[in-house]
DNA sequence: TAAATACTAGACCGTCTAGTATGATTACTA
DNA sequence: TAGTAATCATACTAGACGGTCTAGTATTTA
């Protein structure tokens, strides 16, 4: 309620060490979305992370906790950058080019789709990480198109429509890659086809966008 | 290796049930498919299905074998039917948009996105039924969409471009839902709702139809 | 130096789980 | 009826796991 910031907090006796707080991240994070929440056990945790049982309790009250912090960490990490859009100098399918050379990378790091997996396997037992998942990937990507959408010059669509065609050009881009990826049944793409690939679907969504 | 057909196969004692392990069949579907396969224990499963534990090791040899014998019912279970489809009479979006409607009841089935969740949740352990489950469910729809494509008389599409159109087809349906289902985060839809999106969607691809 | 907190290493507790074992009962065949 | 295998009910094994506790050590401020 009382939002005051201290200044000096106090700080009585042996601060946390935030470097220690940062190797349990990191190596919870490796284990949760290699392993999943279940396979992962604290014990795994604190040895992989070269810290005793105890600390990883003092920086993280269970385990629901670091698993929600993981999957916080980890949407930071990898959410799409809205900056270099210019979106009067640049034509639209240049733009939209750009995004979707972006998000197909995103489709080809092993450890987003890895957390596509564990956060939709886990997702009835921890909404909150499927919402805070889902408005900052999904969601946060169709509302950057979308809003470009709406701004570009070219375009101009109404807020609705607009949204529609941003859920449509990353569903396009997903192909059948996206669900072959989770399913862990994937092959490696080159750089080439990859590029095509973006250029085929970027023409695709141009097409679609005069029937909004 | 032989496989001869023992038309008496002696049968001595007591037989085994057929009852019962499809008693265990389905309420273990029903448990993997509402808990996940860590959260579901084979205790669990012996209680639910009125059956001693004893019985259900005597039908399914672990824990793993049953889950994928539930995978593999479930899929039989929810495959796109190919009957009611006439290439010569129907025009493409009438067909299409039987097809759509169809899909799109299967993505509000919540049986059916639990399985997606799950067998995505567990892909990285079981291989097979995650293989299993593409075969059965995209790859399938894919397939008979793709075939209805090249066939038909007004589209008559090359072999790959079919199978592109087939898949923007069903990734254009599941929209923003899909995902959102998977992560439990979904609302529910009226009839007239679907069948408006639906109709949206065949449009869509009918223009794409032409690029390909 | 004293008080306070972080951290280590590991024991410990209670619970849960996959799978096995056992002995009695039931249903079936020859 | 005798033999065989399924089923039941339940105990049991062996181990993992989340979380707590303890006893001692390290690091910080006052």
């Amino acid at each position: 309620m009382s939002e005051q910031i201290e200044v000096k907090p106090k700080a009585v006796g042996r601060p946390k060490s935030n470097q220690k707080r940062k190797q349990i991240l990191y190596t919870a994070s490796e284990l949760f979305l290699q392993q999943g929440y279940d396979r992962t056990s604290m014990d795994a945790v604190a040895k992989a992370s070269e810290v005793s049982k105890q600390t990883v309790y003092s920086h993280f009250k269970n385990k629901d906790v670091l698993y929600t912090a993981v999957i916080e960490t980890k949407c930071e990490e990898y959410r799409i950058e809205e900056a270099s859009i210019c979106v009067e100098k640049q034509a639209i399918e240049d733009i939209l080019q750009n995004i979707a050379l972006n998000f197909i990378q995103l489709l080809n790091d092993k450890r987003v789709i890895a957390m596509y997996s564990v956060v939709i396997g886990e997702s009835k037992y921890n909404k909150h990480v499927a919402e805070l998942f889902y408005d900052a990937g999904p969601l946060h990507s169709v509302n950057l198109v979308s809003q470009l959408l709406m701004k570009h010059p070219s375009t101009q669509l109404r807020n609705a429509d607009a949204k529609d065609a941003a859920i449509d050009f990353f569903n396009l881009l997903k192909g059948d890659y996206h669900m072959r990826s989770m399913l862990g049944l994937s092959y490696e793409q080159d750089e080439a086809a990859l590029l095509e690939y973006a250029r085929k679907v970027v023409k695709k969504t141009a097409r679609l966008l005069t029937l909004y």
